[in-house]
DNA sequence: GAGTGTGAAAACATTCACAGCT
DNA sequence: AGCTGTGAATGTTTTCACACTC
């Protein structure tokens, strides 16, 4: 049934969603022009991004927002809402667990654990810590369907592992570690220090 | 002189970086494969991005693992490391400030800003917060290459317009809203809540 | 024999430019 | 007249496969 959309296309999908949501209210319809200017992206790849969805545009007029963004909602699984767990929940894993973005998006966590005994038990975003030891349980009783993952590099491929033993689907990684995949499962990696040293390949190099 | 490495490529460089960290001390050497199998990518493609960087490895030999390492942290510009500051000491800010992956690989945190009253003066990982209206003051002091935009989705954009006319080179952007970029700066956008909304994407639909 | 470096092919992604609908 | 949807052109990235070197 779900047709196939290009990796690179599903990608600017969310991105589309959130510039609808900062169009003003009081217009209805909105033009492949005016979400490129919001999206940074060329008007003819939204039209083509847009176009994998169906037939969403009126020739001559634009796109009906509502309509785009219930289409997107649905395309991209977000009207059901999803599960997540955090494992390793140091400074970033907390952040993380206060991130509004997700709530706000469907993504409710639902579970943080950490190996360390003086974490355990205490309170984050009014989240109960608790040992990775209970995660398979948890797992399964709150069908959970994302893990996200937030240990120190050492620990991210037992993590992932033990995850993935667990049935769950997807994984978010910040670990700065390239996870091996066993099974089938998506992993999306997020390395901060990479992207920093990214954007320090493209620094005036320092005078000779 | 500088020969024009692919975007594509480039992002992988401080991947191939970190894979090299993690290999055993006692061996001198890598070969494409090992790398490739550390990195989850092709060897071809470790290979072809490799050569970007002119001759390094030996036919029938491999890659010396020293010489590999200075190779990519000249070419990503880590050597002599790069200030930066970060906007918006939040959750995700603080944890930011607070991400030792950033000072290990070179990328010293020297000021930490925000509006809110109630945050200015106090103060996260041994760095005072500061007004916003200190950045321009402080760039020019410290000299910094790269700005960290962790504030609200509504403060990102001004934030921005004004780390550019400060001068800084480079701007790695947390909050959900894509920039426009004046002048000519490097951005680099990671949102946090978007990564989730690719990977259900790609989760099972629900049942019907 | 082992493993790099790279032409050439294949796959994928972006952009142009315009026919076609409202 | 205005704006979508999309063939066709162009550009980029990945992968194969093998000549070449150590």
């Amino acid at each position: 049934m779900k047709n196939k959309i290009p990796p690179a296309s599903v990608e600017r999908l969310p991105l589309y969603l959130s510039c609808l949501g900062d169009l003003s209210a009081e217009k209805s319809r909105v033009s492949s022009e005016k979400l490129s200017s919001l999206a940074k992206v060329n008007s003819a790849q939204v039209r083509r991004d847009l176009s994998y969805l169906g037939t969403l545009g009126t020739r001559g007029v634009g796109y009906e927002i509502t309509t785009l963004k219930n289409r997107l909602e649905i395309e991209l699984g977000l009207v059901k809402g999803w599960n997540t767990i955090i494992v390793g929940v140091g400074n970033l894993g907390s952040a993380l667990a206060q991130y509004d973005g997700f709530r706000e998006k469907g993504f409710g966590v639902v579970g943080l654990y950490d190996v360390d005994p003086k974490k355990i038990s205490s309170q984050v975003a009014g989240l109960v810590i608790k040992s990775t030891e209970e995660i398979e349980e948890d797992c399964k009783k709150y069908k959970v369907a994302i893990g996200i993952i937030a240990t120190p590099a050492e620990f991210a491929q037992e993590t992932a592992n033990s995850l993935i033993a667990c049935g769950i689907q997807s994984i978010l990684n910040f670990a700065p570690f390239r996870l091996q995949n066993i099974g089938n499962v998506n992993i999306r990696n997020v390395d901060l220090s990479q992207e920093l040293q990214v954007l320090s390949y493209y620094l005036d190099s320092p005078p000779v």
